[in-house]
RNA sequence: GCGCGGUUAGCUCAGUGGUAGAGCAUUACCUUGACACGGUAGGGGUCACAGGUUCGAACCCUGUAUCGCGCACCA
C-alpha cells in the first residue's frame, strides 16, 4: 500500500484512470451479454460545439446513471455521438470564410463549401468529445455516431422516402418563418417570440367607390388633423391622441347609400364588448369613418409595419362592426407607393370575421404576402399577393421608388416619413409587441410565402398515449402536460432548409408545362425498378390531381401558369436510377433537411436500424433519456413519434416501440443573477478551466449537489469549491485509515463492537437506503446531500473522532492514565485490547469500502484511485471490483441476518446519540466559560447509570479534555457550569482555569456594550424623522 | 389570455401534517493524533400575504401579490 499524499491532486489521477478504463474496454457494451440491459443515448452535442455547464449537468447525470447501472450488474450502453447542427455549423464556417477570405459560400460554390465544412468538422469535431472524456463520461466510444455518417444518412433518406410514400411528406407553397439573415425557412419551434419596443402608427386613407370616385352619402365625425410634416415627432403624438378618440363625438350614422343596399347595424345589445366602462354606445362607437370638409370619407388604420403598405391588397373590417360594415365593397386609396397611378392604388374594403373591432381602429390592412393571418384572409378573399420584401430582408422593386432596396427597418422609417408628408399620419405612439425572432441568427423573422417541404407528423396519437398512460415516464411529470399540449395542437413541420450543410433532400424533380408530353413512359420504367426493391417513390402532380395527404400543393407557378411536376424520391445511393433521371432532365432538390429531421431518429438509427441488429434487440427501447426541457418539442416529442413509426414494425417484435422508458428533464443552468448562460453575456464559465482548477469530480459533485429535480440551477463557482473540499475530505479520511496500518479489511468480531461501531454501521445502512432510493427517483441532489451528510457529519465528525479512543497514536497501547475508572480490572481489560484496535480498523474498512463505492458514480476518479490505494480491490473477484471499482457491486442495505450477526438494532442509536449530545453540550460549557480551545481542561461526570470505560474515553477525547473524572458522588463547588442530561450530569470545574475578576470585567464590559447599542437604536427609533436608508 | 413553476436564514436552495434544515457567507476560539480545501461553538427565519380545513399547517384547500418559464397572440 503506497503512502498517499496530504492533499488530493486530481490532475495526476484523472487521465491515468480514464486511459485505464478505455484500455480495459470498461465502457464497451456487449450486446451478447446475458446481463440485463441498461441503455442511454446521449443528446448529441453540436459537432463543432464547446462544452458548457448545461452539458456538464446533463452528462454527469447520464454518467451517474450508467455507472450505477454497471454496479447494479447491468450491461450498460451509453451511446455517444454528435449532431451536424445545420444552421449553427454552416454559419460558423461562413463567418470564418468571410473573415479570413472575405468570401461568401456562393463564391465557393456548393461542393467546395461543403469540403470546407467537412474540414472544419474534422478539425473541431473531437473537441467536445474530448471534453466529455475529461468529465469522466463512460460512453461506449466504439459506437460513437455522427448524424452525417454514411450509415446514418441512409437512415434519414430511407425515412424520407418512406414518409413521402405515405403522403406524409409533401411540398407546398405556404407562409413560412423566413430568416432573412441565414436566408432559410425555419420551423415554428425555431422562432422565439420576444417583446419589442416599437411604434403603433395610425394613418388615414380615403374611402372611394370602385371606380375611384368619392363615396357619397355617408356621414361621419369631423376629421382630426393629421400630424404635420414638420411637426416634432414624439411629443405631439399624445396631444393628437386625445383628439383621435373623442368619446363625445356623435356616433356615425349608418345611412343608406344611394344605389347600394341598406345595411342594418346589429342592435348594440348584441355586441359583447359594448358594456363595461363605456356606458353603452360611446365606447363602441369610437373611431369609425371621418368626413372632411369636402365630404370625403376617411378611414384610419393602425399598423406597426408601415413599410408593408405597398404590399397591401385589401383593407378588412369586421362585417359585424356597425362603424364600417356599410363600407364593405368600397375601396380605399393605398397611399404607397406614391408614384403609382390612381387606379392602381385602389384596393377593396373587405369584410372578414378575423378582424377584432376592439383592437386598433377596427380597420386592418391586409398584406397577404407578409403576414400569416393576412395570407389566410387573402386566401379566403382571393386577394393578389404583392411581395415587397426580398429574401434578404430588403425591400423589393414593388415597394416603390422610395423604399426599393432599403433594409426593412430603414424602410419603416422612410414609409412613416412619406405618410407624414402626405398628411396621412394621424398618430405615432410607442408600442410594445411580440416579434418572432430567428433563434439562431437572432433577427426578426419574416413571414414569407415560399415553396417548402412539410411533414405531417406520424404516430401522433400513440405518442401521446404512451406518456398519458404512463408507460413512458417523465421526470418531473409536469412536463407530460406540456408535451401533451404540444401534440394536441401540432402543426405540420417545415423540414426543408435553404442551406448546404445537411442531408440533401433525396428528391429529383422535373417540371413541365401543362401542355408538354406526359411522364407515363418514365413512370412505367421507374415502377419496374421499384419492383426490384429499390428505395424509390414518385409523385406526379398535375394541375387538378390532389394527392391524398398532399394538401395545399399549389400547382401553379408564380405567374399562375399550371404545370405538371414529377417528383421522385430515391435513395441517393441508387446511382443508376439517378443518372437515368438526370438524363431525362431531372434535378435534385437543392434544399437540405432540418437538422432535427435526422436527430429524431437518434435512438435507433445509432443502433443499426433498419436492420434488426443485436444491439437494437438488446438495448432498444433505451432505459433513460436525460435532456433539457428546452428541446422537448424539437427533439423528445419527435423522437417518440419516430420511435413508434419506425420501430413499431413487426420485424422488431417489440411490445412497445417507444424509444425510452424514462425521460429525465434537467433544469437549465443559469448564472448567479438567474440569467441564462450565453456566449454574448460571457457569463458561462468554461468547464475545462473549472476541471483544471478543482478537478472533474469536484465539478460533478458541486453541480449535482446544487441541481434538484426539475428546478433551474443557479451556478456558482462556490459549489465547485465545495466539491473540491469534499474530495479532499474523502482523501484525508482514507489517508487517516492508511496511517493506522494493520490488516486491510479484517474480519469484524461482533463481540468486540463498541457502541460507536454499531452506531456508524447503522448510519451506513441508513445512508445506503437513502442514496439508493434517491437515485431510483432521479433525485441526484438528494443522493449527493445524503452522502455528504453521512460521510462528513456522521463518519468523519463523530465516528472517526470516537475511533481514536481505540486507535492510540503511533500504535502504542492505549494510554488511559487520565481516565479514572471504577476498577483496575476494567482498565486491564480495556488496555490489553489490541484486538479491539483491529476490530475498529475492520469497521473503518467496511464503512469506507462501502462509502467509496457509493461515491463512485458521482466521483469516478478519486474513488477509483482510493479503491486501489486502500487495497479494497484486492479481495474482490476480478470482474466485480477486483480490476476496477466500476464493476464493484453497489452496496446493499443490511438484511436481517447481517444485523442479527452483528447485533445491530436501531434502538442502539439512541444511547450513542445521547452520548454525542452530552459531548456537544459539554463543549459549549467551554465557550460559555470563555475558555480557549487550546486550554486543557478537566471535566467531571456524574453518571446516571454506570458508564463503560470505553464511553468514558470517547467522551474525554471528543471533549478535547485533559481528563474526565467519573464520580457518582461528585459535589461541585458553587457556580460550577454544568449540563444535566439523560446520561448524567457533566461539570466543568473552573478553578485555575479562569481569572474570576478578569472574567467579571469582561462580562460587564460586554453587557455595557450591548446596552449602549440598545440605547442607540432606541434613540433612533424615537426620532420621528428617522427613516430607513434604502 | 391559457398553462406551469417559484416565493423558507445575508446568498443559493432542501424540506408532502408533528420541536424550522444544509452549503456558502458571518462571529468567536483553535494549526489538538487524516484534513486550515480543516476543527469547535455561536448568531441569524412572521416559511410572500389573507382566509379556511385540522388537536396541530412551511406542507392540504381558496384567494391575493410578486418573480420566472412555456404556449397562443391584434393589425
Amino acid at each position: 500500500m503506497n503512502e498517499i499524499s496530504k492533499a488530493y491532486e486530481p490532475q495526476s489521477v484523472e487521465d491515468k484512470w480514464y486511459d485505464f478504463w478505455l484500455k480495459q474496454g470498461c465502457f464497451t457494451a456487449n450486446e451478447k451479454s446475458a446481463k440485463p440491459a441498461y441503455s442511454i443515448v446521449i443528446p448529441p452535442p453540436n459537432v463543432t460545439g464547446m462544452l458548457h455547464m448545461g452539458h456538464v449537468l446533463n452528462n454527469t447525470i447520464q454518467d451517474i446513471l450508467s455507472r450505477k447501472a454497471r454496479m447494479d450488474g447491468k450491461e450498460v450502453l451509453w451511446l455517444p455521438g454528435t449532431d451536424h447542427a445545420g444552421i449553427a455549423t454552416q454559419m460558423m464556417v461562413e463567418k470564418q470564410l468571410k473573415k479570413e477570405e472575405k468570401k461568401s459560400r456562393h463564391d465557393l460554390g456548393r461542393e467546395e463549401f461543403l469540403k470546407r465544412v467537412w474540414a472544419w468538422k474534422e478539425k473541431h469535431g473531437d473537441i467536445i468529445i474530448n471534453q466529455l472524456k475529461k468529465l469522466g463520461c463512460s460512453c461506449d466510444w466504439t459506437r460513437e455516431r455522427f448524424t452525417m455518417d454514411e450509415e446514418y444518412s441512409r437512415c434519414v433518406q430511407k425515412v424520407f422516402v418512406e414518409l413521402y410514400k405515405q403522403g406524409l411528406i409533401y411540398r407546398g407553397k405556404r407562409m413560412v418563418n423566413w430568416c432573412p439573415a441565414s436566408q432559410t425557412a425555419l420551423s415554428d419551434e425555431e422562432v422565439e417570440m420576444k417583446p419589442q419596443r416599437g411604434f403603433m402608427y395610425h394613418f388615414r386613407v380615403e374611402a372611394v367607390e370602385a371606380d375611384g370616385s368619392p363615396v357619397k352619402g355617408v356621414s361621419g365625425r369631423p376629421l382630426t388633423p393629421a400630424l404635420s410634416p414638420k411637426g416634432s415627432e414624439g411629443e405631439k403624438s399624445s396631444a393628437t391622441n386625445a383628439t383621435a378618440s373623442p368619446a363625445s363625438t356623435p356616433q356615425v350614422n349608418v345611412a343608406p347609400i344611394a344605389g347600394s343596399k341598406t345595411i342594418n347595424p346589429p342592435a348594440s345589445g348584441s355586441l359583447s364588448h359594448s358594456g363595461g366602462e363605456g356606458q353603452g354606445e360611446g365606447a363602441v362607437q369610437k373611431g369609425g369613418p371621418e368626413i372632411d370638409s369636402q365630404g370625403r370619407i376617411w378611414l384610419t388604420i393602425a399598423t406597426t409595419r408601415p413599410e408593408t403598405i405597398p404590399g397591401d391588397t385589401a383593407v378588412a373590417v369586421n362585417p359585424k362592426d356597425p362603424r364600417y360594415a356599410h363600407l364593405i365593397g368600397k375601396h380605399i386609396i393605398r397611399p404607397l407607393p406614391v408614384e403609382l397611378p390612381h387606379e392602381q392604388k385602389l384596393i377593396p374594403i373587405i369584410g372578414d370575421e378575423h378582424v377584432d373591432f376592439e383592437f386598433g381602429t377596427g380597420v386592418l390592412k391586409v398584406t397577404p404576402a407578409h403576414d400569416k393571418a393576412d395570407f389566410d384572409i387573402g386566401t379566403r378573399h382571393k386577394l393578389p399577393l404583392i411581395e415587397v420584401i426580398n429574401a434578404d430582408g430588403s425591400m423589393s422593386d414593388l415597394a416603390g421608388a422610395d423604399l426599393r432596396g432599403l433594409d426593412r427597418f430603414k424602410a419603416r422609417k422612410v414609409a412613416v416619413e412619406k405618410l407624414r408628408e402626405l398628411e396621412m399620419l394621424v398618430e405615432e405612439k410607442p408600442y410594445e409587441n411580440n416579434v418572432g425572432f430567428s433563434q439562431r441568427a437572432d433577427v426578426p423573422i419574416e413571414p414569407r410565402l415560399s415553396e417548402q417541404w412539410f411533414l405531417k407528423y406520424p404516430a401522433v396519437e400513440t405518442s401521446k398515449a404512451c406518456v398519458t398512460e404512463g408507460r413512458m415516464k417523465f421526470h418531473p411529470d409536469r412536463w407530460a402536460k406540456v408535451y401533451d399540449h404540444w401534440l394536441t395542437n401540432i402543426q405540420d413541420w417545415c423540414i426543408s432548409r435553404q442551406l448546404w450543410w445537411g442531408h440533401r433532400i433525396p428528391v429529383w424533380t422535373k417540371k413541365a408545362s401543362a401542355a408538354s408530353p406526359d411522364f407515363s413512359a418514365l413512370q412505367t420504367q421507374l415502377n419496374g425498378i421499384k419492383q426490384s426493391g429499390a428505395l424509390i417513390h414518385m409523385n406526379l402532380y398535375t394541375p387538378h390531381a390532389k394527392k391524398e395527404g398532399a394538401t395545399n400543393v399549389l400547382q401553379q407557378d408564380a405567374q399562375e401558369n399550371y404545370f405538371i411536376r414529377l417528383d421522385v424520391a430515391v435513395d441517393p445511393t441508387e446511382e443508376k436510377i439517378i443518372s437515368m433521371l438526370e438524363q431525362h432532365g431531372f434535378t435534385q432538390d437543392t434544399d437540405v433537411l432540418d437538422t432535427w429531421f435526422s436527430s429524431w431518429l437518434w435512438p435507433f438509427a445509432t443502433m443499426g436500424w433498419p436492420e434488426s441488429t443485436e444491439t437494437l434487440k438488446k438495448f432498444y427501447p433505451t432505459t433513460d433519456l436525460v435532456t433539457g426541457p428546452d428541446i422537448i418539442f424539437f427533439w423528445v416529442a419527435r423522437m417518440i413519434m419516430a420511435g413508434y413509426e419506425f420501430m413499431g414494425t413487426p420485424q422488431f417484435g417489440l411490445p412497445d416501440a417507444m424509444p425510452f422508458q424514462n425521460v429525465y428533464f434537467t433544469g437549465i443552468i443559469r448564472d448567479k443573477q438567474g440569467r441564462k448562460m450565453s456566449k454574448t453575456l460571457g457569463n458561462s464559465p468554461d468547464p475545462l478551466v473549472l476541471i483544471s482548477q478543482y478537478g472533474a469530480d469536484a465539478l460533478r459533485f458541486g453541480t449535482m449537489r446544487s441541481a434538484p429535480l426539475g428546478q433551474d440551477v443557479l451556478f456558482d463557482e462556490k459549489d465547485v469549491e465545495l466539491g473540491r473540499n469534499f474530495c479532499n475530505k474523502l482523501w484525508n479520511a482514507c489517508r487517516f485509515r492508511q496511517m493506522q496500518g494493520g490488516e486491510v479489511q479484517g474480519e469484524i468480531d461482533p463481540q468486540l463492537l463498541t457502541a460507536d461501531d454499531k452506531w456508524i454501521l447503522l448510519k451506513l445502512d441508513a445512508a445506503i437506503r437513502e442514496v439508493s432510493i434517491a437515485l431510483n427517483e432521479y433525485k441526484f441532489s438528494e443522493a449527493t446531500a445524503a452522502l455528504y451528510r453521512f460521510f462528513w457529519n456522521e463518519y468523519c465528525d463523530w465516528y472517526v473522532e470516537a475511533s481514536k479512543a481505540t486507535l492510540p497514536r503511533g500504535g502504542d497501547s492505549l494510554n488511559s492514565e487520565n481516565v479514572k475508572l471504577e476498577t483496575d480490572s476494567t482498565i486491564q481489560q480495556f488496555n490489553d485490547s489490541t484486538a479491539r484496535k483491529a476490530n475498529t480498523l475492520a469497521v473503518i474498512d467496511f464503512v469506507l469500502s462501502h462509502t467509496i463505492r457509493m461515491f463512485h458514480p458521482f466521483l469516478p476518479f478519486i474513488t477509483e484511485e482510493l479503491w486501489h490505494a486502500m487495497a479494497y480491490s484486492t479481495d474482490m473477484p476480478e470482474n466485480q471490483g477486483g480490476k476496477t471499482i466500476m464493476f464493484a457491486p453497489w452496496p446493499m442495505p443490511f438484511d436481517d441476518d447481517f444485523k442479527n450477526h452483528y447485533g445491530l438494532e436501531n434502538t442502539q442509536l439512541e444511547a450513542t446519540n445521547a452520548k454525542y449530545d452530552l459531548v456537544k453540550q459539554g463543549r459549549d460549557l467551554r465557550r460559555a466559560g470563555n475558555i480557549q480551545a487550546a486550554k486543557k481542561v478537566k471535566y467531571v461526570f456524574k453518571p446516571a447509570s454506570p458508564l463503560s470505560p470505553h464511553d468514558a474515553e470517547v467522551i474525554k477525547l471528543l471533549l478535547n479534555a485533559e481528563a474526565l473524572e467519573v464520580d457518582v458522588h461528585y459535589a461541585p463547588p458553587k457556580g460550577t457550569p454544568s449540563v444535566n442530561l439523560s446520561l448524567g450530569e457533566l461539570f466543568l470545574p473552573l478553578e485555575g482555569l479562569i481569572d474570576v475578576a478578569a472574567e467579571k470585567i469582561r462580562l460587564t464590559k460586554e453587557v455595557e456594550k450591548d446596552q449602549a447599542e440598545i440605547a442607540k437604536v432606541e434613540q433612533k427609533l424615537a426620532n420621528p424623522n428617522f427613516t430607513q436608508k434604502v
